[in-house]
RNA sequence: GCCCUUGUAGCUCAGCUGGUAGAGCAAUUGAUUUGUAAUCAAUAGGUCCGCGGUUCGAGUCCGUGCGGGGGCACCA
C-alpha cells in the first residue's frame, strides 16, 4: 500500500502496488502522455517500474534533463539496432549519452561509411515508426555471460563479468533485439521521435585504453523536438564560423605548413596582435612586482637530467646533437633556465618572494594526432612566470596570481571564470607535512576568489598542488588557460636556496604559474570569442583609411600617416578598386574602423568613420578623430 | 601514436565508370574615378602532396611516405 510524495509535496495512496505511468495519469492526463521515466526516491526507473513501498516519486519528461537523457540513450540503443539489422555481425559494446547526445561503439571489420550514417539513419526512423514495446528482464548473471557468448558478442559478456555481484543484470527487450542495460528506458522505440541526427564516425579505443582494439564510435544528437534538433545544429554551425582556423586565414594572420607541423607561421598582422598582447602583459606584470627575465633555448642535457625532465617526459623533447657528440634538449619548459638565474647570486629572505617572468619560447614533441591549429601546438610561447617564496607565502602569492589573472581575463573580455583544485596524488614527491601546508595554503587562496571551484581529488602534479584557471567563452564553451602550481621538488633539485633570518641556509619554493599558457592557444581562444571582431586596442588592424577616388590618395596617405604616427595601427588602400568593393573587402577581414576621404573630407580635414557591422557614417575633424581613438587605443584597466 | 577521412591554380572548389586539367574569386595589364558590402575586358597562372607500382596510357586504380580534418589515446 504505498504512500507516494509529489516533488510538490502533495501525496497520493494506492491500495496496492501501482506502476509510474498510473501515478502519472493519476496527477494528469497531459502528464501521462509527456512522462518518459519516472524517479523513485533519487533513483531512474522504467514508467512500467511498479511501486511498492512508500517512497517518493518524480514524474520526468522532455524539459527534465534525466528525462531528455532517457531520449538519447534510448536512440543510441536505435543506432545499435539498426546498425545490427543492417550489418549482421557487427558487436555492440558500450553507448552512454553525452552532452548534447550520444555514441554507440561498434566492433566490426569495414568502416563505416558517411554514407552508411543515412542508410543507417533511415533503418533507425524505421524502427521508430514500429513503435516496438520495451520491456525488461532481469537475468542469471552465468546465463547472461553464457547467452552473449553463444550470440556472439564477446565483448559484451565481458561487460558482465565486471558488474558488480550485488547488483542485478538486467537485459532490456525493444522488440525482439535486445541488448543488456542498466536502463531506464522509455516504453518503446516509438517514444524517441525523430529528433536525432547522426553526425560522425570516429575510432575509439575498447574501453579507452591505446593498448586494447579499436572499435568504431557513431556518435549522434537526440533533442526532445525538432526545433532543439535544429538549435543544436545551429549552434555548431556558429561554431564552425568562429573556427579561428579559417578566420586566421580570412584576416592574413598566420598559416601552417608541412615543414614544421604544429608551429606557426605568423603573418604580419598575426604577429602584431601577439606583440600587442605581449606588450599588454608586460606592462601588467611590472605593476605586478615581476622581473622579466629571458633563458637559452637550447640546454645541455644534464640540466634536464637533474630537473628530471629527461627521465620523465623525455618522450616529449626535441633533442639535438652537436658536431663535437654533446646531447643538448631544446627546452620544453622555462623552469630549468629560471631556476638558474635565481640560483645566481646569494639570495636572502628579504628578497623574497622573487618573482621572474618570461616570455619562454618551449617546444614539445606533441603526438601527431594531438595537433590543432593554434589550440594545440608543438612550438609555442608561454607567459611563464615562477615566484620564489617560503611556504608561508604561498596564500598570498597565490592570491595576488589569481587577482592578475582574473583582472587580465576581464580586460580581454572574459569574465566568466571558474577555478579547478587539484591536489596530491598517489605518486608524488615531498613530505607529506609539506604538501599538508601547501595545500591548505593554496586551497585557502581558491576561496578568498570568491569564484566557482572544483576539487579534482588527486589530480595534482607529482611535485604539488595546483589551481587551474577556465573561462567560459562567447558561445559558452571553456577553455582552461591559466595554471598556478606549487612545486616542492625542483628547487631542492636544482639546488636553489636563500639565506634564513637566523643564517641558515633553506630550500624555497617555488610556484609556477602562466596566465594565457601559450600566447598561441589564446590567440586560438581569443579569435573564437569575438569571431575574429577583436575589441579595437588588441586589433592588429585598426584602421583602413580608403579614398573615394584617386584624387584622394594624397590626402588618404597624409591621414595614414598621422595614424601611424599616433600610434594607431593604419593602412591605407590605394588599389585601382571602386568603394564598394574596398568596404566589402576590409570588412570581411575585420577591419574595425574604415576611414572614408573624399572631397568633403579634404575639404573641411575631416574623415567619415564608418565602424565594422555598422552601415553608420560619421564625420569627424582629423584631430579630433585622432585623440579620440587614441584615448581607446589601451586596455580597459590600464 | 591509433581508427576513419582527405590533399587539383594564391584562395574556394569541379573533374562520371583510367584517354596528360577546368570554374569563380584573387593576381597582372588596360579601360573606368567611383560616396558606403563584389565596375568591365584581356592576359597569365598547375611536377594534380612526394615516391613506387599496375596499365599502351594514371589527377583518376593499388602500395607507401608526408601533411590536413574528425575522433580516441596523450596534454608534464
Amino acid at each position: 500500500m504505498p504512500n507516494i510524495t509529489l516533488p510538490d509535496g502533495k501525496k497520493l495512496a494506492f491500495k496496492e502496488k501501482v506502476s509510474g505511468l498510473k501515478v502519472a495519469e493519476k496527477i494528469s492526463k497531459s502528464l501521462a502522455k509527456e512522462a518518459l521515466v519516472i524517479s523513485v526516491d533519487g533513483k531512474l526507473k522504467d514508467l512500467s517500474y511498479e511501486i511498492e513501498k512508500d517512497c517518493e516519486v518524480k514524474i520526468l519528461t522532455s524539459k527534465d534533463k534525466d528525462g531528455l537523457d532517457t531520449i538519447r540513450h534510448d536512440t543510441a540503443h536505435i543506432l545499435a539496432m539498426a546498425v545490427q539489422e543492417l550489418f549482421p555481425g557487427t558487436q555492440v559494446t558500450i553507448g552512454p549519452t553525452i552532452e548534447n547526445g550520444f555514441y554507440y561503439d561498434f566492433s566490426r571489420k569495414e568502416p563505416f561509411t558517411e554514407a552508411d550514417l543515412k542508410k543507417i539513419e533511415s533503418k533507425m526512423s524505421e524502427i521508430v515508426d514500429r513503435d516496438e514495446p520495451t520491456y525488461r528482464e532481469v537475468w542469471d548473471r552465468d546465463e547472461a555471460i553464457s547467452h552473449f557468448k553463444k550470440i556472439g558478442e564477446n565483448y559484451k559478456s565481458e561487460i558482465i563479468k565486471d558488474i558488480p555481484k550485488n547488483e542485478e543484470i538486467s537485459i532490456y527487450f525493444h522488440g525482439k533485439w535486445h541488448d543488456l542495460c542498466r536502463g531506464p528506458h522509455l516504453s518503446s522505440t516509438g517514444k524517441i521521435g525523430k529528433n536525432f541526427k547522426l553526425t560522425k564516425v570516429a575510432g575509439a579505443y575498447w574501453r579507452g585504453d591505446s593498448k586494447n582494439e579499436m572499435l568504431q564510435r557513431i556518435y549522434g544528437t537526440s533533442w526532445a523536438s525538432k526545433k532543439d534538433l535544429d538549435n543544436y545544429i545551429k549552434r555548431l554551425e556558429e561554431a564552425e564560423k568562429r573556427d579561428h582556423r579559417k578566420l586566421g586565414k580570412e584576416m592574413d594572420l598566420f598559416h601552417f605548413r608541412e615543414e614544421s607541423p604544429g608551429a606557426v607561421f605568423w603573418h604580419q598582422r598575426g604577429w602584431t596582435l601577439f606583440q600587442k598582447l605581449i606588450d599588454y602583459m608586460r606592462k601588467k606584470q611590472n605593476e605586478a612586482g615581476y622581473k622579466e627575465i629571458n633563458t637559452p633555448e637550447v640546454l645541455d642535457r644534464s640540466l634536464w637530467e637533474k630537473s628530471g625532465h629527461w627521465e620523465k617526459f623525455g618522450a616529449h623533447m626535441y633533442t639535438s646533437e652537436t658536431p663535437d657528440e654533446k646531447v643538448f634538449a631544446i627546452k620544453p619548459m622555462n623552469c630549468p633556465g629560471c631556476v638558474q638565474v635565481f640560483n645566481q647570486g646569494l639570495k636572502s629572505y628579504r628578497d623574497l618572494p622573487y618573482k621572474m617572468s618570461e616570455f619562454g619560447k618551449v617546444h614539445r614533441y606533441e603526438p601527431s594526432g594531438a595537433l590543432h591549429g593554434l589550440l594545440r601546438v608543438r612550438a609555442f610561447t608561454q607567459d611563464d612566470a615562477h615566484i620564489f617564496c617560503t611556504e608561508d607565502q604561498i596564500t598570498d602569492e597565490s592570491l595576488s596570481v589569481t587577482n592578475l589573472i582574473l583582472n587580465i581575463y576581464k580586460d580581454l573580455g572574459f569574465e566568466n571564470v571558474i577555478l579547478k583544485y587539484s591536489d596530491r596524488p598517489d605518486l608524488r614527491v615531498g613530505e607529506d607535512e609539506v604538501w599538508d601546508k601547501a595545500e591548505k595554503a593554496l586551497l585557502e587562496a581558491v576561496k578568498a576568489t570568491k569564484l566557482e571551484y572544483s576539487i579534482n581529488k588527486g589530480e595534482g602534479a607529482f611535485y604539488g598542488p595546483k589551481i587551474e584557471f577556465v573561462l567560459r567563452d562567447a558561445i559558452g564553451r571553456d577553455w582552461q588557460c591559466g595554471t598556478l602550481q606549487v612545486d616542492l621538488n625542483l628547487p631542492g633539485r636544482l639546488g636553489a636556496s636563500f639565506v634564513d633570518k637566523d643564517g641558515s641556509k633553506k630550500v624555497p619554493v617555488m610556484l609556477h604559474r602562466a596566465l594565457f599558457g601559450s600566447l598561441e592557444r589564446f590567440i586560438g581562444i581569443l579569435i573564437e570569442n569575438y569571431s575574429g571582431k577583436l575589441p579595437f586596442w588588441i586589433s592588429p588592424s585598426q584602421i583602413m583609411v580608403i579614398p573615394v577616388s584617386e584624387d584622394f590618395n594624397d590626402y588618404s596617405v597624409e591621414v595614414n600617416k598621422k595614424l601611424i604616427a599616433s600610434g594607431l595601427n593604419s593602412e591605407v588602400d590605394l588599389k585601382n578598386h571602386n568603394l564598394n568593393y574596398k568596404i566589402r573587402e576590409h570588412s570581411l577581414s575585420k577591419v574595425p574602423i574604415l576611414l572614408i576621404c573624399g572631397k568633403k573630407e579634404v575639404d573641411s580635414n575631416s574623415v567619415t568613420i564608418r565602424q565594422l557591422d555598422s552601415t553608420k557614417q560619421e564625420n569627424m575633424e582629423l584631430k579630433k578623430f585622432i585623440n579620440h581613438y587614441q584615448a581607446l587605443n589601451k586596455a580597459p584597466s590600464l
